[in-house]
DNA sequence: TTTATTGCAAAACCTTTGCATGTAT
DNA sequence: ATACATGCAAAGGTTTTGCAATAAA
């Protein structure tokens, strides 16, 4: 199944803005990208389109579950690709705006018991470290999964 | 200690307006106010004074460390008074948008020890949870703190 | 051909800022 | 008296929307 197809089955048209985005994210190092970071990225590659439509796919993504949104302390959001992979937390480096992800089963379902002991049901979770990056890379993990560099 | 005292220690002029913002807060039973929602109770207390004093306040009380700035996944910050108390985590019912808070210190120390895996210093953390209340508001702890209502 | 999608420009929304006036110390 | 704080209005940054033109199905 090509891009074109993924894009139809989520009920959407395959057209040139939208397979352009959906390469873009796939293409990217940076998982994490707004929308001026996508509009820049889309024209550097020789594609003309509006800001208004790279914020209209964007959401029209999201809802569909292609997209997952964030906001890091700043004030525009984030979108990264949501590959059905484990929800994860992010920590952002406060010097650089870099951002990691990792995964920790405790955490999680600690956060179900929670909720669930306050009378909630756990709907969606979001966890941001902010840390500055020791000198040494360290990365020995105690448990935790980074899920990337 | 009074009021005018408190906002002197922290090199600010007791202004009308800082000390009424700064009662609003003691006041509110909703403890988690945004700019719009701070001007509004101001006015209705007959006091007059304009939106870009709110926000200047607010943002001179944050730097002080009188107030904490978090934002919900909506547009708006909210702030929140700082008791010094523990750091805590924010549950927010996806159905009328109150937020009650928690404490965990198993998250906190695991947060702690995933930046460090990772090689960072965590310098502050975020935890957002979002659900939906069961018909009965079940508050049997099963170790974990909330710290309000 | 029919319906969804785009682009542009305008608006909405939250927040910040310039500047003249007013106030706490 | 002096430095700081305020109000207003204007501008800033991000995101949304109306509408005519365009492209996918």
């Amino acid at each position: 199944m090509d891009h074109a197809d993924e894009l139809k089955n989520i009920g959407l048209k395959a057209t040139l803005p939208r397979l352009k985005i959906l390469d873009i994210f796939r293409a990217s190092p940076d998982r994490h990208l707004s929308a001026e970071d996508i509009y820049r990225l889309v024209l550097a590659d020789n594609t003309d389109l509006g800001l208004a439509t790279v914020y209209r796919v964007l959401s029209q993504f999201e809802q569909t579950g292609l997209l997952k949104r964030s906001q890091f302390g700043g004030s525009k959001a984030v979108y990264e690709l949501n590959d059905h992979e484990r929800h994860h937390g992010h920590l952002v480096c406060t010097r650089t705006g870099d951002v990691k992800e990792f995964f920790d089963a405790g955490i999680e379902s600690r956060l179900v018991a929670i909720a669930h002991d306050m009378g909630y049901d756990l709907a969606d979770y979001t966890i941001t470290l902010f840390g500055r990056a020791r000198s040494a890379e360290a990365n020995a993990s105690a448990g935790a999964v980074p899920l990337r560099g």
